[in-house]
RNA sequence: GCACCUGUAGCUCAGCUGGAUAGAGCGCUGCCCUCCGAAGGCAGAGGCCAGAGGUUCGAAUCCUCUCAGGUGCGCCA
């Protein structure tokens, strides 16, 4: 139940009526007319745009339309008044009624409401992480990991049929580095001095796994050329780095649906078939690339390549899929993997990159625009840096001094529901500051603490309620008389809580999960502000003493509240906390 | 040099397919607990939305240019 569409429907019916009156001229675009929650309250409950957007291609001034459409609809039951404002503003205030039966709908349909239909069951593949499988994620990953991660929940709650996805770049230069760096530590665990040169991975977290690989091989490597182990040792590396991966995302309770190896299109003919396709369409040639103006590299030498025409599907310069001893470049895989994810079938892709690869973003939607002759359109969401703090103290991360923090560094500290409600405290493109400690405090400042508390506060009042004896279990209360919820807080609180279907829309069409966090923080405010409003007036606190009534219809707007906030939370990928210590 | 992202209160940031007097938190100022709802609450001050043009009934939002910061730019992925 949203009740803005329900009312914009309204607006479009009275519209529509008009037209057929005569009131309006036929065949208007009613698209643009929009139901929104006004900015200021005193403007009321809901305002229409109709007549504004409708007074050109009407011919007719705008307050004229708002006049005759305000008293159309102040005829309807559930519009107590419609007035006319400003330059043609419809402002409608809304019968009280509407508000209690919302509060109703939430309970009947518990986390259920606000989901909708708005995604038509459509396909949509999320590729999130996808880390090179050379080590630990750290805390660059894990914003992608928990912004990808909350964006396919919320898309699944928005209607949409959700996979989620990793693509392993187990195919290039690194995992032989990988592999070098693990017989390193395999020759360790058998005794000899190594070092870490050509650029070979020095972390701890290679120890073990050379000791197992010397467990598995024995001393078969020992000594031996690296054709010998190199193949062998890079799958055995590369597996054993992904159950360190997926070990690492479940710790933020991230499970994908699927893995899709870069490997697996070498040598199956994949890359070629991809790359095929482009050439039918003619958009692929052998060239010289111009070199970069103004930031000239040294070593810059004319050299003919294989190229993509990426410059016909809006990319800035063409792009080589071929180096010039015939290898791939690591685009020409990239390529595959999006065609792959197109004859999958999905209507809509959505790629999370780290802000350092921004720049590779036009000529991977070049690409995908190619494969798909433009009929498969592809997002591509950066998520930007995280500065890590310490009691406000920038907290310098550095590989080599060994302070580079992991994922796993960061969960075990601060938890999981914390670590992943933080990271949605930004928009994706804005750096996110992240203090270990402020994270942690119980107070206002800190709003993972705030929205949890709302939750917890409700849980409490209930358990208060029902030890006073009042039955107060959702369907109970679902079928209350909610007529005493009149007062301005608590309609306050209403109007919020009809906000969810609407907020769960904008965010969805948009791509930002974000929104969900921050409406959230407004949400659980609106509660906080009716509870204390509750200590000057005992007639709105949550359980009434003596009047079992007047309890059940509180505690369901409150209720409400909690079951709004615990949905939002599940799309975020955080457990609402039942009490807090 | 080019491309992308960013620029909103002293600070950190929201701001809906363009909507009315631009919002929140922190900080600041002022009120509010002799116990039972202060891990705070209420109120206030604080803005040329980087700047300049344009589009239109209407711009923080869309377009162009300028300035400032970040990121990236052919045989690394």
């Amino acid at each position: 139940m949203n009740l803005f569409s329900e009312i914009r429907d309204l607006v479009i019916e009275q519209l529509t009526a008009m037209q057929s009156e005569g009131a309006l001229p036929e065949g208007l675009d009613f698209t643009n007319v929009a139901v929104e929650p006004p900015r200021d309250a005193a403007h009321g409950d809901m305002a229409a745009n109709a007549a504004m957007v409708l007074a050109k291609p009407a011919k007719m001034k705008p307050r004229d339309i708002a006049e005759a459409l305000a008293a159309k609809l102040g005829a309807d039951a559930r519009v107590e008044t419609a007035e006319v404002a400003g330059p043609g503003f419809l402002n409608l205030r809304l019968a009280p009624v509407l508000w209690q039966d919302l509060v109703k709908a939430v309970l009947e349909n518990g986390n259920g409401f606000g989901r909708s239909a708005m995604g038509q069951g459509k396909k949509v593949n999320v590729e999130y992480v996808s880390a090179n499988p050379t080590g630990p994620l750290h805390v660059g990953h894990t914003r992608g990991a928990v912004f990808g991660d909350a964006l396919a929940s919320l898309l699944d709650y928005a209607g949409y049929n959700v996979t989620r996805e990793y693509y392993i770049n187990d195919g290039g230069a690194q995992v032989d580095v990988l592999a070098r760096s693990v017989y390193l530590r395999y020759l360790e665990a058998h005794g000899q001095e190594v070092a870490f040169e050509d650029g070979t991975y020095p972390g701890d977290y290679l120890i073990p796994v050379g000791e197992a690989l010397k467990d598995k091989v024995g001393d078969a490597y020992v000594g031996q050329d690296e054709s010998v182990w190199l193949a062998e040792v890079r799958e055995y590396a590369t597996e054993q780095m992904m159950d360190l991966i997926r070990a690492d995302l479940k710790q933020l309770n991230i499970e994908m649906d699927v893995f899709f190896s870069e490997k697996a299109l070498y040598g199956t003919g994949r890359i070629e078939d991809a790359l095929k396709s482009l050439e039918d369409k003619g958009l692929i040639y052998e060239g010289v690339l111009e070199p970069p103006k103004g930031k000239k590299p040294e070593d810059w030498e004319p050299r003919e390549q294989t190229l993509f025409r990426s410059t016909d599907h809006g990319d800035d310069v063409d792009r080589p899929v071929k180096k010039s001893d015939g290898s791939w470049t690591y685009f020409a895989p990239d390529i595959a993997y999006h065609y792959d994810k197109v004859t999958r079938g999905f209507d809509l892709l959505i790629d999370i990159f780290g802000a350092d690869h921004g720049g590779y973003v036009k000529r991977m939607k070049a690409a995908v625009s190619a494969l798909s002759d433009g009929q498969t359109p592809i997002d591509i969401k950066l998520t930007q840096l995280v500065k890590l703090f310490k009691n406000g103290e920038p907290f310098k991360m550095s590989k080599r001094a060994g302070t580079f923090v992991t994922l796993r560094d960061v969960v075990d500290q601060v938890g999981s529901d914390v670590t992943r409600f933080v990271m949605l405290t930004r928009k994706n493109d804005a750096p996110l500051d992240f203090d270990f400690d402020k994270v942690l405090e119980q107070s206002k400042d800190n709003p993972v603490f705030y929205v949890q508390y709302a939750h917890a506060r409700v849980c409490s009042a209930v358990k208060k309620a029902a030890e006073a004896g009042v039955d107060v279990s959702d369907a109970t209360i679902s079928g209350a008389d909610l007529s005493g919820l009149l007062d301005p807080a608590e309609v306050t609180v209403a109007k919020k809580v009809a906000e969810w279907p609407r907020l769960v829309e904008i965010a969805g069409r948009t791509n930002e999960p974000h929104r969900v966090a921050f409406y959230l923080y407004e949400l659980a405010s609106d509660l906080h502000s009716l509870y204390h409003t509750g200590k000057d007036k005992p007639e709105l606190r949550f359980v009434q003493e003596d009047n079992a009534q007047a309890t059940q219809a509180k505690i369901a707007l409150a209720r409400a509240v909690a079951i709004v906030i615990s949905s939002g939370l599940g799309i975020l990928g955080v457990t609402p906390a039942q009490e807090m210590r």
